[in-house]
RNA sequence: GGGGGUGUGCCCGAGCGGCCAAUGGGGCCAGACUGUAAAUCUGGUGGCAAUGCCUUCGCAGGUUCGAAUCCUGCCGCCCCCA
């Protein structure tokens, strides 16, 4: 299979892409390999660390994605030793550990939503336990000795951590050459992730060099920002869409992403071209929005449930219609006074609010009604009365139908 | 091993014997405005059988009428010396 001309991958290669180091050396590596007929070796390595993979992580995978459309050979790796680690990058603070048998459960929930962008019937799958799992220590010293602290201090992350005096444990520190070895085992040509990972990055063609094997060139792409649009988008943080959330929820977060961040989004998450994205934002932002979301709703569901998904946001957030998925809660009768419940106690007990003191501060803010009106509750102990059916409501986002049971 | 520092609510950070459920900022929630964007304004941000009661300031004891604040021990973290 023929490669497509150099400038033409490259092309496609630097969308959305922050860095490329050492960029000097992509062009004559992507003219040898189509010289010669050979595919590049593409590395991406991940850790199971979770079980939910988010549009973060779809930025690189996508990126691999057009490698392998491009004729290349994609080479994931499972970090299943790595994550006992714990990635320090970017950390302020640092990762919990987890058991060997979590990380194993994760690592095949993993490569089912790995699947969903990359094709994996035409990549390699590693483990990295293949390798560090039977290495001797005498190994790990010999690995070790590549790095100096001075070196691994320069390390934004840590020298932070240094500065603000919070814990630097040794594991952490074994990460990046971990990482790093993976590269010299898999012989990667080039290695995919974010720009967090150039300090991994660089000590993999140190360590390549060491080995006499030709250096790995980093592609990066940056950080995706997440909802809030400030931090970098990670579950912990809360500020995720997930990959594996239905049409509508994907919705109502992509609405929520701040302006600001759309042209970073496009060019991360969707094939649209540069030219017509400029389009969209020179248009009304929240039709940019919509076609963003629809866009990448497409990708992992399909194009019909992401029109179904936007046009019921149009209607229920939008217009204010009324959910078609209001959840039923069961009152046990046994909580009702001649039918009756005080109006803070009937929002705990139905689990819209955590707690009776709670309700009623919402009560007073007059964030809770009752009915498909939305009548306001007006006082924290007023008598509720209520029927089978009745819907309440606390804020716009909560909400739910009761179901009077028995007991 | 020795010396010094530090540990407060989701986070940062005040408080250093009573007026402390604990100032302030961030975050978050709610209301107004709106495009469930941003910005802005307002209120809220331990619990309960609720004008009172109970639990919270690393953990366990102690002093005191009274402790987040003082004392003792323990634990965690940081720094310096060896």
């Amino acid at each position: 299979m023929p490669f497509p001309p150099v400038a033409d991958q490259l092309a496609i290669i630097r969308r959305g892409v922050e860095k490329i180091v050492p960029e000097a050396e992509l062009a004559a590596m992507l003219q040898k390999s189509r010289d010669t007929g050979t595919p590049l070796r593409i590395k991406y390595g991940i850790d199971p660390t979770g079980i939910d993979l988010h549009l973060g992580h779809t930025v690189p995978m996508r990126k691999m994605r057009q490698f392998q459309e491009l004729g290349h050979q994609a080479v994931i790796i499972i970090g299943n030793y790595t994550a006992l680690v714990g990635d320090p990058s970017g950390r302020d603070q640092a990762r919990a550990r987890l058991t060997v048998e979590k990380v194993e459960a994760n690592a095949k929930t993993y490569l089912e939503q790995v699947g969903k962008v990359i094709d994996l019937s035409n990549a390699e799958v590693h483990r990295n336990g293949d390798w560090f799992g039977s290495m001797s220590f005498a190994e790990i010293l010999e690995l070790t000795s590549k790095v100096t602290v001075a070196q691994m201090l320069t390390r934004d992350d840590f020298s932070k951590r240094f500065a603000s005096e919070t814990p630097i444990y040794l594991h952490e520190c074994l990460y990046p050459i971990m990482q790093a070895w993976d590269s010299v085992k898999i012989r990667s040509d080039i290695e995919l992730g974010g720009t967090e990972q150039l300090y991994s990055f660089m000590l993999a063609r140190d360590l390549q060099q060491g080995q006499g094997l030709s250096q790995q060139i980093g592609v990066m792409s940056p950080i995706l920002v997440g909802l809030d649009g400030v931090r970098r988008m990670g579950k912990s943080l809360g500020n995720y869409i997930g990959i594996a959330e239905s049409p509508y929820d994907m919705m109502k977060k992509f609405m929520q992403v701040p302006d600001a961040c759309l042209k970073m989004y496009f060019e991360l998450l969707t094939n649209i071209p540069l030219a017509e994205v400029e389009l969209l934002l020179a248009g009304h932002p929240k039709a940019a929005k919509i076609a963003l979301a629809k866009a990448v709703i497409g990708e992992y569901h399909s194009a019909d449930l992401a029109t179904e998904a936007a046009d019921r946001w149009q209607r229920e957030i939008s217009e204010g219609a009324l959910p078609t998925d209001i959840p039923e809660v069961a009152l046990p009768a046994a909580s009702l006074t001649n039918g009756q419940i005080p109006a803070a106690n009937l929002l705990k007990q139905l689990g819209l609010c955590p707690s009776t003191s709670d309700a009623r501060r919402q009560i007073d803010q007059g964030a809770a009604a009752l009915t498909e009106t939305k009548t306001k509750i007006e006082k924290y102990d007023q008598l509720i009365t209520v029927t089978d059916g009745l819907m309440v409501w606390v804020g716009k986002k909560k909400y739910c139908r009761v179901r009077l049971a028995p007991n």
